[in-house]
DNA sequence: CAATTTAGTCACTTATTTTGACCGTCACTA
DNA sequence: TAGTGACGGTCAAAATAAGTGACTAAATTG
């Protein structure tokens, strides 16, 4: 059998992911897009998916998305633009800017999570719902080890 | 609960699959740039992942990478440069040209195929052969399921 | 053999990512 | 309470990457 053929029939985990990765969000993207967000590009997902209706910090948000400062910086430019977020000072340290969700952005971040949780709700009654918990389950161990140990 | 504490706690399929994706390429190419092949980008993996030993064509590489022709045009110069692959005419068809691994492109590939093996191996240690066997049958079907439909 | 596709490259334009420096706080401690 | 090092955020610039449209050559269709 080809290399090529073994990882269409036998993908590694990395392929799996990014695949399912590109993919999911795509159609996310698309779906709101379809739901008065066309403007969002996945791109500003790193600010949006984690943001607290409180608001957040761009530290607190580049450390879980995993992106340089700069990268949210830019991110939460363009969001202010859009409307999706404002930014205001952090009571609590003045070096500080909560970055916090209109009601656009409210709008957005709840939609998002519920187009992703029927979205997975289709996996689970695809390949079953017991088997789908336990494939979640084992994924969260699998990507806090990959992310832990480096 | 505040949502990013939900997102931490309970990450959506979306999330996992983009912390595994980035934290195992970047475990997979540091390992891989200590085994002589600190040259090679996580970007070159759209070629080197999929390129059959007997040499793949590039439009077949981009479909299986989901690349524009363009990029994997880009990325196969760049690899001819640092001696990974060759071009050679496809005696097949005289209009296509095989990307074709050199000795040290085998190699990398070798390699990378070998540390990733190893790696899932270790996942499969930590959270149980059969779960480890099951949970990647399950993405296979999930992954497949996210990418046809749409 | 004309009309259509397909493989691949060229030349450009536009995004995105990464780096390094920098300023104003903050936290700790001597 | 002054000194020191770390943190939060932004600026500017350099380096990488991605996306487009047009174009040549060869295959396929009919």
């Amino acid at each position: 059998m080809r290399r090529s053929e073994r990882k269409r029939e036998r993908p590694d985990l990395g392929i799996l992911s990014g695949r399912t990765l590109f993919s999911l969000q795509k159609e996310l993207f698309t779906r709101l897009s379809t739901m008065g967000h066309a403007q969002v590009r996945p791109r500003h997902g790193a600010v949006l998916a984690y943001l607290d209706v409180e608001g957040s910090r761009a530290s607190d948000l580049a450390a879980q998305s995993g992106q340089h400062k700069q990268v949210i910086g830019t991110l939460v430019d363009e969001l202010v633009a859009l409307g999706y977020v404002e930014r205001r000072p952090d009571p609590a340290d003045r070096r500080a800017k909560l970055v916090v969700p209109t009601e656009l952005g409210l709008d957005h971040m709840e939609k998002s999570d519920a187009v992703l949780v029927e979205m997975e709700a289709e996996h689970a009654r695809a390949v079953g719902e017991e088997a789908y918990a336990e494939f979640k389950r084992v994924f969260q161990l699998v990507a806090e080890r990959q992310t832990g140990v480096r």
